[in-house]
DNA sequence: TAAAAAAATGAATATATTTGCAAAATAAAT
DNA sequence: ATTTATTTTGCAAATATATTCATTTTTTTA
């Protein structure tokens, strides 16, 4: 799908360099490749929660929301980290274990971040599958939940 | 200074309601007895660092950076809260103390959250003068160190 | 307090972003 | 495989936002 590769493009181009329009990011695209219309960019941008904001000295960059949702409950983020157990890949999709009891509300937070990168989650007690999107490499998953959850894979690391 | 009230109140604004456009704005504002033109609303708004970000259902809407720098740390936040002993109003300055040694990590941080209600800080070994910026109330001030420090003035009382 | 300098503002305009609509592409169903 | 439904896209037009320039207001300096 033409369309997820160009998601994907933009989110990493945003997040990289500092892009003020969307005809400058309609250029950084060509160059990797990717076409489309500064039109089809709106649309895109609008749907990756991408919004537009104050640089700080006069001008204006797009920006990932990150964690505007998320950061909303920074205690309850920090909760969340030390329940991880493990997380292993299987199948293209990932695995992420908890203490039992744990793996709904770990889930719901993940969800709640709403990344691009992620189709859905599905709980049980302890365990959570998580589905990466179409075209989405797990190494991208990776780096996604440490966005959702700084220090989980330090976490996971200090478990073993 | 009508711009301070001014810009006081667009803060306000945004953070109580969904504000999708500057012209919906400027008739809010109006409301409450603030005119100005689209143009000047422009300004203030890259000024006061507000950005404009996709709202989820379709539009967009006006959104406080809040702490679009902070949150990069949130580790940081959270270690910070702990070392805050006591808050009080003096002269209508704010006097922040903390665990000694700690003050000008704290002052840092919260100069850093880059609000405009703060004109700025001094830092000693464990006190913070925080300076409001005229026209700010201390209850404003307030607000916005819970913003910057979510928990801090529940640390404080549970301190007493 | 008057003069000079700096900051803020409005009006008009330039620039940038969003949207309606029809066509094209993709996915689903028969 | 063909048809039908859904999604995506470009184009052109509509909206929305940022900026230029001249003027006014505020602050600083002498």
């Amino acid at each position: 799908m033409q369309k997820t590769k160009r998601l994907l493009a933009i989110e990493k181009i945003i997040a990289e360099e500092t892009i003020s329009t969307q005809e400058e990011l309609l250029k950084k695209l060509k160059g990797k490749g990717i076409s489309c219309t500064q039109a089809t960019l709106s649309r895109n941008l609008r749907q990756l929660g991408v919004g537009r904001i104050p640089d700080g000295s006069g001008g204006y960059k797009y920006s990932l929301q990150e964690n505007h949702r998320a950061s909303s409950s920074s205690t309850l983020k920090f909760n969340i980290v030390p329940v991880i157990q493990d997380i292993v890949e299987a199948k293209g999709l990932m695995v992420i274990r908890t203490i039992p009891g744990n793996a709904s509300n770990t889930a719901f937070f993940i969800d709640g971040a709403g990344r691009y990168e992620i189709a859905g989650t599905i709980a049980g007690d302890d365990t959570i599958l998580v589905i990466p999107r179409d075209g989405v490499t797990l190494q991208a998953v990776h780096t996604c939940l440490e966005i959702i959850l700084p220090g989980i894979h330090e976490q996971v690391k200090n478990r073993k």
